[in-house]
DNA sequence: TCCGATTATTAAAACGTTATAAATTACCCC
DNA sequence: GGGGTAATTTATAACGTTTTAATAATCGGA
């Protein structure tokens, strides 16, 4: 074993190649390898060539830490992720998603505790403050998003999970909770259903707002019965949302239609129906967004729209390193639409 | 608004704060300032505490890109986080637990993608030999697995989910997936079933042993008939999955007993009775792995029993941290007790 | 043949930290 | 007060990059 007086780092020393392994093996100097490997065109090509070479040979990377405490440049993308979601697998999909797109780029992914209900800024100012990345991406993105309003004065790269109701332009990637609100109603309505129900997230996000307003605006145009589950969210502890939904199918007028925003809820209101001895198809219909394949194995089998959270954490990191490089945001938007079952 | 012509000092004092700040402002030299705040009992208290004060006044965080580079040491743990879990929730409730943990140690977490199927063995060769973390956490292991041979002869710190078969110790945290197994069998067997069935993840992981022990010894001990599918494993597409479950309802011997290692499965077998017109509690039973209350609000209510993810990671963060302080493996197992609801 | 202008290379400094070795100061005892 | 030791402090040299400014090489053109 080769002997390491320095006492630093044990896995380090094991002759990872530099830039001055490269230099000295090619003879040129280390200044002239690294503006090689950076293509710098002030550089000879045939130089270019040689020192690419030997780059490739040794299986020479750029050592990060090296290079971002010269540059300042992470090579970090982070994400703040939120503790509740309305699916499942939200985490994995999303996660997924990113991941895909940012190998091979260089960048690597932390991932960073989001509470919605304690202080949602913490996180970001730490980030900021200490330059622990080169870009941000979050989600449950409320209207007056703390968040985006101190990113954009720091004039800080991130996308967002979500719009804001801010008039200056910001990245965004998100999902058309209006239109999935409005056809979901629309086609309990189809169904003949007359009296609809839903449980909306809380009401400082974005998307609550337009979940709600797809939501009523077709409610009323089909001119039915609506109503709002009060008292509780879709972050509401499973067994309160049960309890709620349990009771109003026990009350005098019970709906007939639900719209779901999760698929936990989703199981809790077909599991309210059966509870309180209502058929599914017969009493009530249900209408849920789903981002997992689950509801092809659950009986009865109801009416689901799909929201790619994949191909939402694809386009929100491609979004990013767009926005990295420098692109204005003012275009760097993307709606993902609704896929109905039906 | 205030115009700065001298080029001089105003917005320095917006930068962030090095050493060099506390160090002439106290008036001592970097280099005591550096070993002050390393509580360096070499450095006189009073110093120490002179200095601990300004750097607190100033908001001082060193430099994760400096110190690393020093140091060669990363603050990064990195999560080789499987495409394929049994439960939808892992990834998010086992990340949460992760980061629980390592909330406010100053480590990081970076999340990069195994594939199981695919070489698992790049991910882990690319962190190793670029110096990307301090230790690394993975998912899914294996009997003999690759990751654990490569990271024990270079002497990296991991603690792997799930044990090997290797005669080194090493740091894991692992599920009794044996002892679920044989609970499930056993609690078939007391409400009366006699022809039990089982649907095993993909055999080089170490678990599918267990799961299959625990079965396999179990059924053979109350004399009952068992089969375990074939040509499919918990990670086939859901579709596969389910028409080999419904084949086998609609076969000679159907099973009134099943043994279902993930929530999606138990799904799929819950749907193959309702659509081979079977009726859960009279023609047959199911026990089902969890991680997640889903199953509160499915119905019929199956039997569960809970594997607690989020512990799982907050056990493992804890094991690499002491393993990354240098303590021996050879204490550090964890094994992780099935609930069951029943 | 030599000069000015490109073109190509490089020396040196810096990013913020830590570790080594050396220098300084304080202290004690005679 | 001096000599020696212990207690503190600090100068300096890295770690591996990138970048600025300067140097060296090449090339036409007069």
């Amino acid at each position: 074993m080769i002997d390491d007086p320095s006492g630093i780092a044990p896995h380090v020393q094991s002759e990872r190649p530099t830039l001055r392994t490269i230099a000295t093996a090619t003879g040129f100097s280390v200044a002239t390898v690294s503006r090689a490997l950076a293509d710098d065109p002030q550089i000879a090509a045939k130089t270019r060539a040689t020192v690419a070479a030997a780059a490739q040979r040794f299986g020479y990377v750029p050592d990060r830490a090296a290079r971002r405490l010269r540059t300042g440049r992470t090579q970090v993308i982070s994400l703040l992720l939120a503790t509740e979601h309305e699916f499942l697998g939200f985490t994995h999909e999303f996660l997924t998603g990113i991941t895909q797109v940012l190998a091979g780029t260089g960048y690597s992914v932390t991932v960073v505790p989001d509470s919605p209900d304690g202080d949602r800024l913490a996180p970001v100012r730490t980030i900021l403050r200490n330059n622990l990345a080169d870009g941000l991406l979050f989600t449950r993105t409320e209207a007056f998003d703390p968040r985006v309003r101190l990113l954009m004065e720091a004039d800080f790269p991130f996308v967002s999970h979500g719009r804001t109701e801010f008039t200056a332009p910001h990245p965004w990637v998100d999902f058309d909770n209006e239109a999935f609100a409005r056809n979901a109603v629309e086609h309990l309505v189809a169904k003949g259903r007359r009296r609809i129900s839903l449980v909306l997230p809380g009401d400082k996000f974005t998307f609550t707002q337009h979940l709600r307003y797809g939501f009523l605006s077709a409610a009323r145009a089909a001119g039915i019965a609506y109503d709002i589950a009060e008292g509780i969210t879709l972050d509401s502890p499973t067994p309160d949302i049960a309890a709620v939904l349990t009771a109003a199918r026990r009350g005098p007028n019970p709906p007939d239609g639900y719209v779901c925003v999760g698929e936990v809820t989703a199981l809790v209101a077909l599991a309210a129906l059966a509870d309180t001895g209502a058929l599914y198809g017969v009493d009530a219909d249900i209408v849920a967004k789903r981002a997992s394949p689950i509801f092809d194995n659950i009986r009865p089998q109801i009416d689901t729209v799909f929201e790619d959270l994949r191909e939402t954490g694809r386009a929100m990191a491609e979004m990013l390193l767009r926005r990295m490089e420098g692109e204005p945001a003012d275009d760097l938007h993307r709606m993902i639409l609704p896929v109905p079952s039906f």
